[in-house]
RNA sequence: GCCCCUGUGGCGGAAUUGGUAGACGCGGCAGACUCAAAAUCUGUUGCCCGCAAGGGCGUGUUGGUUCGAGUCCGACCAGGGGCACCA
């Protein structure tokens, strides 16, 4: 009999120490891992009497390790994973490895192992410690994208593809390392030199494979508006990564030396209605027509060879001088029939957008009225804003870009900006001078990269027959394994055999393409190889991919919100197009994650120190463990090894075990905000679960068994217990749903907190708290799930708690029949009232009136008015 | 430069539609247990005035709407993110 007395508090037997019961999480997380795998818990099967829900996170570059980044996305997707299967969902949650990449051969390089090695032994690591989080991932669908097995698929997939017209060759420019012999990203180009040589890159115009996403282009944008579970941030920034704007090309007829008769240039504006302002042309250095005019103008050509040297990178552009070469050509005007402007080439225009060449209108664009000031060029108003007098209207050193009256425009005179738009589009049609036109910002996705550790592109370069497809029969091309990465370039391409094949079209004498995929490939259609792995015939299984797809929750970090998704998105698309599923959209549901952060650490010689080299001095500095030398705390940045402030997941496990890791990583922060790492924050996860397991222990004894009846009568206060139970069970879930995670802990915190400082003393009591533990311990199973099993087994449970269902709230239990009710006077809370649930207007108004401190506050005024709102609030105004 | 997001105790963060600001956790303080410490338990903890009862102030700043504003509107400040010669 434990009357009165507190549950955990339970007198020790007599003679025997007061041993604190402890929980040993290392012996009893590895149980029922082994049990949960043992009988396949997690393993899924297509079952269409079942409501079915695919679970992804995003799947591991196989780095070598997990990062805390790893365990916080893969523990998010466990519990709404686990909390699915509960609600009787049939849940699909694979795992497997983008196991292609740069660093397996900076690797090989550096450490003189083969990528294919080093791959498999990173994802070996890692899969052990995934396995060691206890999460509730099906293995057997477990897929590596440098896999023969995978990668035949997507050469397919290519060939599909470039039969379709949705995969060609163009030339493009590119930024080419002259030591390394290789392409590089433009985030790998640094200053203008090779991130890794410092070498100075050149530009070089080489054949690429591309695929053409901006078929899409409309539909991948018009689609966003409808993905109402995509955060609202992912959705704008693809929106401004496509760029859609509207405008008009327009025609220029050419005049000057070396202009054939009738010759045009090209424009794209997206403000034709300004066109009557025109003052120059500009166009690019790498336009054709500048090109062209080089090769006879020694002075143009320079200044050609000075843009190309000038970098990419955002600091470059930023302060490079806008230029310009004026050209011995020019243009008519096009709406002003005797006029003519002359034609520039400008260091700022883009050959990638539009046409490569615009039309200036200093009046209404800042940079071109900057160039126009520099230049001497006329500056035309030819909109006029709101109050201002056409004839003394001036521009002076700002653009007006706003709405206005058009003036100085002939037959468009009087008309708004937008009308001046379709006045200008419909006259240009015509005549023949141009036509309006829709441009997008989104360019193709250039595909091919010079390296080894990728997958080969399947085609074969023919002397006699160009370039020719791999035949299907003779897929995959794989790639070889005698290869040597102590010479700088693409060792497919200097392999010795590798590259030579005969043509399949003339059997002549070819050479294979030793580009590889761009891993973004490997990546945009993985989720679609999940739905049967080991299909062998085709990418997927059609009615096992019709039954799992889409994703219904996919979760990875931001990072990714523009190129894995968008890709994604158009490789969805582009297998619609050539028919192998019938899907515009794979993932239903997106939710990003934020890092995990750390403080930093310095040691008074400026290097970085780990965080286990630090401790808390006596004095509550932070000093260096070794020697009590002084440490400088810096803010908390993204876990990074380079500021070495970073925190092993394996110790974590270790230490504290998974569970006491995954609680940490879901209390407190938001999980799509950054989340800090600290040490008290773990031991504080730690002792909750101790607690827990403490908790159920005194508990458990003297409970009647699990089924037993009812009892008809329950105390106040074991309704209330009861009453916080069904609450915690519907709130736990409904905060799972959302993704506040935090809000689900903090209810099981409370729950935990009432189950805590409930004093039983009937059966009736003991029945309560028997409901309410097994309400509980079914809740904490998707957070700390080992933690889980064990109790679920303490109390008696059937079968495993991975299986058990989401308990039921009762919704009777759900509503209290009493309130309370804020008394305000001036809308100042003066007092709160208990009143019954849904009490009428004038008796909350006579009850609040009635209390002293209402009549104190007061004053003795009559009121004015009083606002009640039911079962919330009664506010007197006097 | 353009676009977007976020500002709440010592800290992480709660707060359906405008309706009791600070749930829950961490940390702090006081106490119990202990020879002592750790662990654990109990109480307390936004700031200010007051012995107390009680009162005043308080969600980045500032102005507004409202009986009532963390929440809505305007201006500003700070921090973070995305894009960036895009015509």
């Amino acid at each position: 009999m434990l009357t009165g007395a507190s549950i955990v508090s339970q007198p020790t037997p007599a003679g025997s120490r007061a041993e604190p019961v402890r929980y040993n999480f290392r012996e009893t997380e590895a149980k029922w891992r082994a049990v949960w795998e043992e009988r396949g818990t997690f393993r899924a099967t297509a079952d269409r009497s079942k409501p079915k829900y695919y679970v992804l996170e995003m799947f591991p570059y196989p780095s070598g390790r997990i990062h805390m980044g790893h365990v916080r996305n893969y523990t998010q997707g466990d519990v709404v994973a686990r909390y699915r299967r509960a609600k009787g969902f049939n849940v699909l949650h694979p795992m497997g490895w983008d196991a292609f990449g740069l660093p397996a051969e900076n690797a090989a390089m550096e450490k003189k192992v083969h990528p294919r090695k080093w791959t498999y032994e990173n994802i070996a690591t890692m899969k052990a410690q995934l396995k060691s989080m206890g999460l509730s991932l099906d293995w057997s669908r477990e897929l590596a994208t440098c896999d023969p097995s995978y990668y035949r698929h997507q050469q397919k997939m290519f060939l599909d593809f470039w039969k379709a017209g949705l995969a060609y060759r163009k030339e493009a420019w590119v930024n080419w390392d002259p030591v390394d012999n290789t392409v590089l990203a433009n985030e790998q180009v640094i200053d203008g030199k090779g991130w890794r040589t410092g070498a100075t890159v050149e530009r070089r115009k080489l054949a690429q494979w591309n695929l053409k996403i901006t078929q899409f282009a409309d539909e991948l944008l018009e689609r966003l508006d409808t993905m109402d579970r995509w955060p609202e941030k992912v959705r704008l920034m693809q929106a401004n990564w496509i760029g859609k704007s509207e405008g008009a090309r327009v025609f220029f007829e050419l005049t000057g030396p070396g202009i054939a008769g009738g010759e045009k240039l090209e424009i794209f504006t997206t403000r034709p209605d300004t066109l009557f302002g025109a003052s120059f042309m500009a166009i690019s250095p790498d336009h054709p027509l500048a090109v062209r005019l080089a090769a006879s103008d020694p002075a143009l050509a320079d200044f050609i060879a000075e843009c190309r040297r000038t970098g990419t990178s955002a600091a470059e552009i930023e302060t490079a001088e806008k230029k310009g070469y004026r050209t011995a050509v020019s243009v008519k005007h096009a709406v002003k029939p005797d006029e003519t402007l002359p034609v520039y080439v400008a260091n700022f225009v883009l050959m990638e957008y539009g046409t490569g060449a615009i039309f200036g209108c200093p009046g209404h664009d800042q940079r071109d009225l900057d160039f126009a000031r520099k230049y001497g060029l006329k500056v035309i108003p030819v909109v006029l804003p709101p109050g201002e007098q056409a004839a003394v209207f001036v521009i002076r050193d700002v653009a007006y870009v706003e709405d206005g009256t058009i003036i100085n425009s002939g037959f468009l005179n009087g008309l708004s900006v937008a009308d001046a738009k379709r006045a200008i589009i419909r006259h240009l049609e015509e005549k023949g001078l141009g036509k309006g036109t829709v441009q997008y910002k989104l360019r193709d996705w250039l595909v091919s990269r010079q390296r080894y550790w990728g997958c080969p592109i399947p085609a074969i370069h023919c002397p006699a027959c160009g370039v020719v497809p791999v035949p299907e029969k003779d897929l995959p091309v794989t790639l070889p394994d005698d290869v040597e990465f102590d010479a700088p370039g693409n060792p497919l391409d200097r392999h010795p055999t590798w590259k030579h094949v005969n043509c399949p079209k003339c059997g002549g004498p070819a050479q294979r393409e030793t580009d590889t995929f761009d891993t973004f490939i490997d990546s945009s259609w993985y989720f679609d190889r999940f739905t049967s792995p080991h299909c062998e015939t085709a990418p997927f299984d059609r009615e096992e991919h019709e039954y799992w797809m889409p994703v219904d929750q996919y979760i990875g970090g931001v990072e990714h919100a523009i190129l894995h998704l968008l890709y994604s998105r158009f490789w969805t698309r582009a297998m619609r197009t050539v028919q192998l599923a019938g899907r515009d959209e794979p993932f239903d549901g997106l939710f990003t994650q934020g890092m995990v952060c750390h403080e930093t650490y310095r040691a008074p010689d400026g290097n970085w120190l780990f965080p286990e080299e630090v401790k808390r001095s006596e004095g509550g500095g932070v000093v260096r463990a070794s020697d009590g030398a002084p440490v400088s705390v810096g803010r908390s940045e993204k876990m990074s090894k380079s500021k070495k402030n970073v925190v092993d997941p394996d110790q974590i496990i270790r230490d504290y075990g998974a569970d006491t890791a995954r609680w940490f990583m879901l209390s407190d922060s938001p999980p799509e905000r950054d989340l800090e790492w600290t040490e008290a924050g773990v031991s504080g996860a730690w002792r909750f679960q101790q607690r827990l397991y403490r908790l159920l222990s005194a508990a458990i004894a003297g409970l009647p068994p699990a089924g037993s009846a009812k009892p008809a009568q329950f105390t106040d206060a074991a309704m209330a217990l009861r009453r916080a139970a069904h609450r915690a069970a519907a709130g736990v879930g409904e905060d799972i749903q959302r993704f506040h995670f935090n809000k689900g802990v903090a209810r099981l915190y409370e729950l935990a907190n009432a189950i805590e400082a409930f004093r039983l003393a009937s059966d009736a009591d003991r029945w309560a708290l028997r409901e309410t533990l097994d309400i509980f311990v079914r809740l904490i199973g998707p957070m700390t799930p080992h933690l889980g099993e064990e109790l679920w087994q303490m109390l008696g449970g059937q079968g495993l708690l991975a299986d058990a269902p989401w308990p039921a709230a009762d919704p009777a239990l759900l509503v209290d029949d009493e309130v309370t009710v804020a008394v305000q006077v001036n809308g100042k809370l003066r007092a709160t009232l208990r009143l019954p649930k849904d009490a009428g207007k004038q008796a909350a108004e006579a009850a609040a009136l009635a209390m002293p401190e209402t009549q104190r506050a007061m004053a003795g005024k009559p009121p004015k008015k009083i606002v009640v709102v039911p079962n919330r609030i009664v506010n007197v105004v006097v």
